[in-house]
DNA sequence: GGCTATACGTAGTCACACGACATGTAGCAG
DNA sequence: CTGCTACATGTCGTGTGACTACGTATAGCC
């Protein structure tokens, strides 16, 4: 995928990737990948500051877990982030909608 | 529309609203406005160096008209620009259906 | 002991859309 | 004949934000 297409996009796709269940950074990235067969293959510089951005906005909110000797931050969307999440899908709508019929109409 | 989402979309816009048509910069502002019921926007700063880059990149050319006492200049696609579309209108299919689909989806 | 996968994080860079500005003509209202 | 608005092209500087390249550390396997 062509270099920073997701400018602006990023949030949404990490507030959704949380939408109901915690995760944290690293299985954050794993889901991605999954869900959209290995094409979305984010780095941990994107994503990490991206998440802790996130979260001075008020949208996550963070707790360390230990697990099997290791910490990890795990993430959970807020109230805030919630609401956040339903306004960046109802712009990727709106996006979409124009962008795609600018670009499928033949004049 | 929300900041500079369009990041890495502009050039496929540009070459979609050039698909079958010649147009001046600021027919080109104009018709963009015209397709998106007034929600795009471009402000000449944004399209007028993106025209120049495309026609660098060998995607457009250019020739002086002049129209009633104005000079204007007409862009058109170029083969190279053509194709260039093809691609762009490729990308923007995989673009939506990755992240689309992060963002429809339900865990 | 070395290697890989897991896990978090920072600092610097660079592309690029945008805002502000500069320039000039046509045509109309007053 | 003077403003003012619409038309038309362009440049320059700025800011944003994803990315590259690092640095750190543990678990588990060979």
């Amino acid at each position: 995928m062509k270099a920073d297409v997701l400018r602006g996009h990023l949030d949404a796709l990490l507030l959704a990737v949380l939408d109901g269940r915690k995760l944290h950074g690293y299985a954050i990235i794993e889901a991605l990948q999954l869900r959209t067969d290995g094409v979305l293959d984010l780095p941990t510089g994107t994503v990490y500051p991206a998440l802790r951005r996130l979260e001075r906005a008020g949208f996550l909110a963070s707790e360390w877990d230990v697990v099997s000797g290791r910490k990890r931050r795990t993430y959970r969307l807020t109230r805030a982030g919630q609401r956040e999440l339903a306004a960046e899908r109802a712009g990727w709508r709106e996006f979409t909608t124009v962008i795609g019929g600018v670009l499928g109409e033949r004049p």
